[in-house]
DNA sequence: TTTATTCATCGTAATATTGCAATGTAACTA
DNA sequence: TAGTTACATTGCAATATTACGATGAATAAA
């Protein structure tokens, strides 16, 4: 039915997943990166860089808008995009706290 | 078109993408949850614990599966399913990597 | 051998995602 | 004001995902 039973699963779990989601796409990871290194980016910059048509890269950004992992800031005619920093700190959280269930649970001793 | 155009993208950049696909649906966070808390888990098991039909959760299952992250084996009539130890190492660097992008240029400075 | 159990696979319906051309909108410029 | 620039939004086509009933395959028990 392409539609996820958000219900049944807690409020961590859906978060978690629809995180990911965000960060599903190699678009999204490459706007992310190139953020992190130059600190902002405005879209017409992003279509040069990664040879996605103006339209596409607009809908990434505001996947992530929405998502809280970037914010933008109009300049002018242009629109300055950078990362939104609590929000990454947030998200770095949660994932390491899905792989610190496999760090205290699974190292140690011989699982499977 | 429904196609993600990943000739664009480096390598690390599609492998970091795919990865986040297969931890963006809540149901398969909580299988792979469930997975690190008990060592080992059945389809059967899932379903009670998860609420979703059998053929459900062996769907996400497979795709689970097929991106590596877990591995199961036969145990009579049921399949032992487990956490595939040196695959999820992977992925927790692949993440750290870009978040350790984050740390090392943004919490430093004022950045937007 | 028949029956039950457990899981995988198939087929299908509903919905979501990806990508882009075309168009809309807001701000700067002459 | 008219034109230009930089993005956003809309509308659409192609494809992917989610979910589940029905069915298939393999093992164990009677």
């Amino acid at each position: 039915m392409g539609i996820t039973k958000t219900d049944l699963f807690t409020a961590d779990q859906n978060e978690l997943a629809t995180l990911a989601k965000a960060l599903a796409h190699p678009a999204r990871i490459a706007i992310l990166q190139y953020l992190l290194r130059s600190k902002k980016c405005i879209n017409g910059t992003l279509v040069q860089e990664l040879g996605l048509a103006q339209a596409t890269i607009s809908q990434h950004l505001r996947e992530l808008k929405e998502i809280g992992l970037i914010k933008g800031s109009i300049e002018g005619v242009s629109v300055s995009y950078c990362i939104h920093s609590e929000k990454w700190e947030q998200v770095q959280g949660l994932f390491n706290g899905l792989f610190d269930e496999f760090n205290n649970s699974c190292e140690s001793d011989t699982c499977c």
